[in-house]
DNA sequence: ACAAGAATTGCATCCGAAGTCAAAACTTTA
DNA sequence: TAAAGTTTTGACTTCGGATGCAATTCTTGT
């Protein structure tokens, strides 16, 4: 008896507490599920007076179309993962790619990797999510990319390209960039000796970035190179440059580095620990645009990737993609563009 | 005659294209959908042979559960929605929560909103997803959240907490942290005049740090303030400077900024445009610990919010309440640490 | 070797919306 | 006004996996 009473009670609970389906609708407006669907299909034939009742009926009862079993019949989830590496190096990438999608009413699924993270099972998960596209910030190996060509998920990088392997991608020019920057080191005429830093040692933006360097220090006649590694972070940047003179005592007097965030580290390590001048002692370039390189304390001579034009590429190629499986793979290569701060002497 | 070997390419085009399904491998391995669907779930009653024979046939065939029909059959998306205003700042938080959801196998689809989004639609799609709960570091009005508790759908803030709702909320307190520099700018007892810099005129959290430090200063007698309004911008920071030194002539020496990304630029607009000592000059405080406020250029002195604890907590709560809708609201408040920085005179 | 009990397996149904196709309702034309 | 054409509508099936329950197989004890 007790039971029956909870039984029932749950009952009701169950019920009031399940989401009204376009079957509730239907019963409610006194028509077919069918055409609550159509209702919800923008260009599907529909009476005016049809529309109209049901639409009562959907605000009666609070009706929101389930987007998952949507997705389930049309194969298409509407849902885009982005996958990036580590988010705080670079959060208005995933700023502006979020805002783009959103925009044209595709949903964001966000997958982050860091180092001890599980690539295969997080790919694993993309896979089980259906999800319409890929945008991927963080390197992939050919085996992990393969299995969404097979399955014609549509993946593009952004700021990773494969030179052999035909998948779209948009990136900066890195290489250019880089030469732009030692060009302008050059034309001063004034540094002696030349440090490079780079970034991770797995990192492919960074080799780019170290080898432009190189490339056109050596068409300059400078071959004469102090290298050191650092991590994309701040705090190595200052160890850099402890590295740095350890190796040349201070001798150096132009550091190239791989990225914003670390030749701010320098900077600050340069001026305040060593107490040195920059641009007067030491010159010193970066590569990115990030916020503060701009700061009146920085002042930063770097290379700004143009992240809306990119990300708007992106976006923009995926999307195509989706709607489109059968456009080839496209590689776009968009040129930083100079900012000449203060940081370099002349 | 052409129609049928085209409609019958057609056909075996989409068969291959079709993604694996359960049916697929249990034809495959010679056993029932409801044998594979039960491989799947751990603790399900399956004998170590069926297990075998379907992971082989698992792998033959390259399967992947499709999480989308689960969902819909069990309710459950595990998924949630992760509701940020605005990426810029704070990129840290998102970083925690994201690697935190993923650790635990929950997925984050992400909606970032700015001032030209427009919220009732993006929360009408976060009810369309069915997402098993929602993580919002934004502000939403009580009707904005009404939809959520009415589905049973729980919801968790991020730094907002709303007096009069029973709304779970994962804060820092932001009127003790303000009371505690406070304390510290009187207790060297040097400032003549104190100027309050506050964040957007609609962000709770920066009229909860204006009020904590005017709340003090009052209590300390000190009634005499400047105040400027900035929108939690470097740049507006540096606007901030002139618009104090604009009502007061220089005589300000302390500055509370409500965030530190202003602060910074205070600090940066105080050295370099107006060649002030800071803190010989004017002593500076801001709120956050960011990372930027570590660096050698800064030394900031501020409140570090606990992110991880936070993030932590966040993600836990809102867990805690998808698995047991049960639960009560719960608000917990989060003490932030002084980081004592070198922009305090004493 | 056999009955009773426990562990596995398969059948059938369900989740909630979308699409197919034929029936129904409405228009137009002769 | 009937026939032909057009637009709407609804019944039914589908997407892919989960689950209650009955049927089957495997254990165990006698």
């Amino acid at each position: 008896m007790v039971q029956r009473v909870l039984s029932s009670r749950g009952e009701r609970l169950a019920e009031s507490r399940r989401n009204v389906t376009s079957y509730d609708v239907a019963r409610h407006a006194g028509v077919s599920q069918s055409a609550v669907s159509r209702c919800f299909k923008p260009g599907a034939s529909v009476s005016e007076k049809m529309r109209e009742r049901v639409m009562k009926s959907v605000q009666a009862l609070g009706y929101q179309p389930n987007a998952i079993a949507r997705g389930l019949i049309t194969r298409r989830s509407n849902m885009v993962a982005v996958i990036v590496s580590n988010l705080n190096f670079y959060p208005e990438v995933l700023s502006q790619l979020s805002a783009r999608f959103m925009q044209r009413g595709v949903h964001v699924l966000l997958f982050t990797l860091d180092h001890e993270s599980d690539v295969a099972r997080t790919l694993e998960q993309v896979a089980q999510y259906r999800v319409d596209g890929v945008l991927a910030a963080a390197h992939l190996t050919r085996e992990q990319m393969a299995p969404f060509h097979q399955r014609n998920v549509p993946l593009v990088f952004y700021n990773r390209s494969y030179r052999d392997v035909p998948v779209s991608s948009v990136c900066c020019d890195q290489v250019q960039g880089e030469r732009v920057l030692v060009n302008l080191l050059a034309q001063s005429g004034r540094h002696r000796s030349y440090a490079l830093l780079s970034g991770p040692a797995d990192s492919v933006v960074s080799m780019q970035r170290t080898q432009g360097a190189i490339e056109r220090l050596h068409e300059l006649g400078i071959r004469d190179l102090t290298r050191v590694r650092g991590d994309y972070s701040y705090d190595s940047g200052r160890r850099a440059v402890h590295a740095i003179f350890e190796q040349r005592g201070a001798m150096t007097d132009a550091i190239v580095s791989a990225n914003d965030m670390m030749a701010l580290g320098c900077l600050d390590e340069l001026r305040h620990r060593f107490e040195l001048d920059v641009p007067g002692d030491v010159s010193l370039v970066g590569f990115d645009g990030v916020r503060a390189a701009h700061w009146s304390s920085f002042d930063l001579t770097t290379i700004r990737q143009p992240v809306e034009s990119m990300a708007e590429a992106a976006v923009t190629m995926l999307l195509e993609r989706i709607d489109n499986p059968g456009l080839p793979a496209e590689k776009r290569l968009f040129s930083g563009v100079l900012r000449r701060g203060a940081t370099l002497r002349h």
